[in-house]
DNA sequence: TTGTTTGCAAACCTTTTGCACGTTA
DNA sequence: TAACGTGCAAAAGGTTTGCAAACAA
């Protein structure tokens, strides 16, 4: 089966590590608050806010002030180790970027707010055949559904 | 075929009529302020920003405050009038939603930020595939491929 | 030591809201 | 006239930036 609404397991592929390496590799060095933001998001299977980082991360005891979440996220979407997502409320929401390749995209509830990820082969495809087509080098794509979640729904 | 970067012609279903229209059976007044964001609206084939919006109503002459140019959008965007977009610069976009439910979705440079509307039948078919496989009642979606335009791809 | 990273506070920008005034029905 | 729509200014977020102190290499 092509399509599913469960994310996939935590940290099977290592993020943690490939960012790590990615960093060093591009000359920065390792600091408290983006080796937190890293370790946080490498627990994540969906998108965080900038805020929501910077709350777990003082719930967990560390005190990362707000800017640092948003200088190292800024540095990762940099070097493509996280996907930035705006889901329409105006705030972005982070999640890490897997090397693979491998990626979902996002249900939104119009009514609740929640976001829900979701993978489809079939649109993997479609959006492959697309781009190669396109007089564009196309190197990402985010696709967001709206709608009403099943609990909106049902509470009608 | 059935893939184009090219924008549909202006106008040619009168979704300023529409608009007119859906915003009366609606209860709504007719003021200075909304009646001249729809009919700016009305001649965009792709989206505006709230204040590219209000700069060209000033450009002809028009004294169109920002605030009422968000209050019009909101409404708009309530009666399902425009559809809103976010592109990822921390700004929101706007353009009319047709009712014929024709649309198209956006690719935007990475580099000089510019939007370029398109549209695809192949994955207009596979989102809807994909939707009626989702516990989720879907009314909406975006699609949104980021990479290089081909002025900035040529540049490098 | 030297340049990077961080926390804090201030600045910035977009969007929303309060309020008095003008306008529509 | 009563309710709605508008403009302005202020407020309210989210995000970025300036700066001095802390830190990694």
């Amino acid at each position: 089966m092509a399509t599913t609404a469960h994310a996939h397991a935590h940290g099977t592929d290592d993020w943690g590590a490939h960012a790590r390496l990615t960093l060093e590799q591009a000359g920065y060095r390792s600091g408290a608050a983006r080796h937190a933001v890293v370790e946080l998001l490498a627990r994540q299977d969906c998108c965080l806010t900038a805020r929501e980082i910077a709350d777990r991360l003082h719930d967990e005891g560390s005190s990362i002030g707000l800017a640092s979440v948003y200088r190292a996220l800024e540095v990762l979407d940099e070097l493509r180790l996280v996907q930035r997502l705006d889901a329409g409320e105006g705030t972005a929401r982070f999640e890490p970027a897997h090397p693979s390749g491998e990626h979902h995209h996002h249900l939104v509830c119009d009514n609740c707010g929640v976001v829900t990820p979701f993978e489809d082969d079939g649109l993997e495809r479609a959006i492959q055949r697309l781009a190669r087509k396109l007089d564009y080098e196309v190197h990402g794509h985010d696709v967001v559904l709206r709608g009403a979640c099943p609990d909106c729904h049902a509470a009608r």
